[in-house]
DNA sequence: GTGAAAGCGCTAACAC
DNA sequence: GTGTTAGCGCTTTCAC
């Protein structure tokens, strides 16, 4: 095999112990032995093997990030933070359970059998309850998606407030037909948003109308499809509040298949700011998260957790903002 | 700290190696045996420490894939290629370099410390020499981008063949002036790809022109730029073919605002059929690579390589499709 | 079919 | 300031 502390210790005629010292700049070694010591680490090539480290220390210095895709650019800049909260200290492995609850529990498996120290989830299939037992034992965060009953720590925006002051920001405008596209699934997130879109209407003495509401899956075609059931109504709807930017772009596409005037005839907010949503034609209006600090702090209070006796379970809540482009001006 | 093999040992009645015999599946050990040990791992909520597994065994089954960025979709479908070729014997870890060659090196530690078996790099700065000393000692491939010099087991489409049917693509319906919009990076891609353009213009006896080709960075803000200079020229081409579809993106997003018709005016063809290519207005004719295919190939050879005393380092080419939409029909 | 024991590479407590 | 040594959790060879 490979050059092990054994072999540096006996070619730089020193013991282990001073070997290891050297290699964690541990105080107590001579400035000769040093020097003569890393010497021979660069000469033979060296480099501690961390399986062996990490047995010994009990820790692994690896922190296991889970995704539900890479599909989808949203969680760039969240892993940019997270890498740059977690460097030099840490490293973050990705890995990706297309949101299936099997895959989510395999890749966990890395926490309980050591190969990571911590892991975070961004939007899990693990129920409120399973997510507690798991929080007892190893250390786990959950960010951009709350999970009810969880008492993990979290970090998200406020997404009932921010769908409330997209919707909000169509009613000021006049608006009184307003559409929303969201999605059937577990995701906390579109429940929070579909409250908020509710709770602005009532601001304005609007009653929620189920046939404003499409609910359908992620995909993008699911906006084409939105729009042809809202436009074949006797009253469509004079704006469209997507919980995405990816119903967003389906909405507009198929607007322009049928020759509907996207920001005029009809008016268009998505959700998330990917940087689609800046390049479309038009581009799309729509509620940005602060997805670099976000991974940012999550990553920074995991950290505390893990070396903390008692652990800071709170949900942080993070501002968002509405970013107006050509779709709802 | 947690349950050990020695407590389940313990609690069993049975000896370590026992257990480790029931954990392994090992044939020399009794059913009743066998069924007494797995009820206390239960009971006990036992999971093997892979720290000691791994060090004892010399091998994490894991291997690291080093990803340019998490910005582009572009990775996805490899990804997922990746992962069913790994399962279950192997987990596949994603990292992003940002294409920073010290970020690179960073992450290559998790092989020089063994946290890892072997890793895969979309796209690297390290250079051939390098890369052909690393593979010496250890298990690595590259995928998507080949390297000059690298003898390296890797993965791509053949580039400069997949330009040279883009290009034929606009040529074979008559046009002419067709423009180039490429990256100066050290990318092999680009390079090829502009080979490939410039041997399509040949075969019908025109010489490339400078004047029609515009380099510059990733950003789709760079294709807006693109258009902006190709449309100031005395004779503006009369198509364009991108290194990427960003690019691709940015010259339809400049020509919807300085009002030219792409599909008629000016036609456009991206490359690498990023989901946005689809959901585009209009949609943009694209080079597809066969991504799934791509990374399960890439694993499944690495995976050989890791087994065998003898390296495989072919370079292996799949085959590419031009997808026709609207910016290019 | 099962157990005892060595040892993977490393760190850290202890001795000097 | 440096060396000796135990031991992290596991697998595996060798006995029996």
């Amino acid at each position: 095999m490979s050059v092990t502390i054994k072999d540096v210790a006996k070619a730089a005629g020193v013991s282990v112990a001073t070997v290891s010292r050297v290699l964690n700049n541990s105080s107590a070694v001579s400035d000769e032995t040093a020097a003569a010591v890393n010497e021979v680490i660069n000469e033979m090539g060296y480099s501690p093997n961390f399986l062996g480290r990490n047995l010994r220390k009990c820790e692994t210095n690896n922190i296991l990030v889970i995704l539900p895709s890479t599909e989808h650019t949203v969680y760039s800049n969240i892993i940019n933070g997270m890498q740059d909260a977690a460097y030099p200290f840490y490293d973050i492995f990705l890995s990706t359970s297309n949101s299936y609850l099997d895959t989510e529990m395999r890749l966990l498996n890395m926490l309980f059998n050591r190969t990571v120290d911590a892991a975070v989830l961004l939007g899990t299939q693990i129920d409120g309850e399973k997510l507690n037992e798991l929080n007892k034992s190893y250390n786990i965060a959950l960010c951009c998606e709350r999970r009810e009953g969880a008492n993990v720590l979290t970090v998200t925006i406020n997404d009932e407030a921010a769908a409330f002051d997209a919707v909000s920001f169509f009613l000021k405008k006049g608006k009184r037909k307003i559409a929303l596209i969201t999605t059937v699934t577990s995701a906390h997130s579109s429940h929070d948003r579909e409250a908020g879109y509710t709770r602005a209407l009532a601001a304005y003495g609007i009653e929620k109308d189920e046939k404003y509401i499409y609910r359908c899956s992620y995909d993008y075609t699911d906006g084409c499809e939105a729009l042809k059931y809202f436009m074949s109504l006797p009253e469509p709807p004079e704006a469209v509040f997507c919980i995405s930017d990816l119903l967003a772009v389906g909405v507009i596409k198929q607007a322009s298949r049928d020759g509907i005037a996207i920001g005029s005839q009809l008016e268009v907010c998505g959700f998330d700011n990917i940087s689609l949503s800046e390049m479309y034609i038009p581009g799309i209006t729509t509620v940005a998260q602060p997805g670099y600090e976000m991974g940012k702090t999550v990553i920074t209070k995991l950290l505390e957790n893990m070396h903390k006796t008692e652990k800071n379970n709170e949900h942080i809540i993070l501002d968002h903002e509405l970013i107006i482009r050509g779709s709802a001006k």
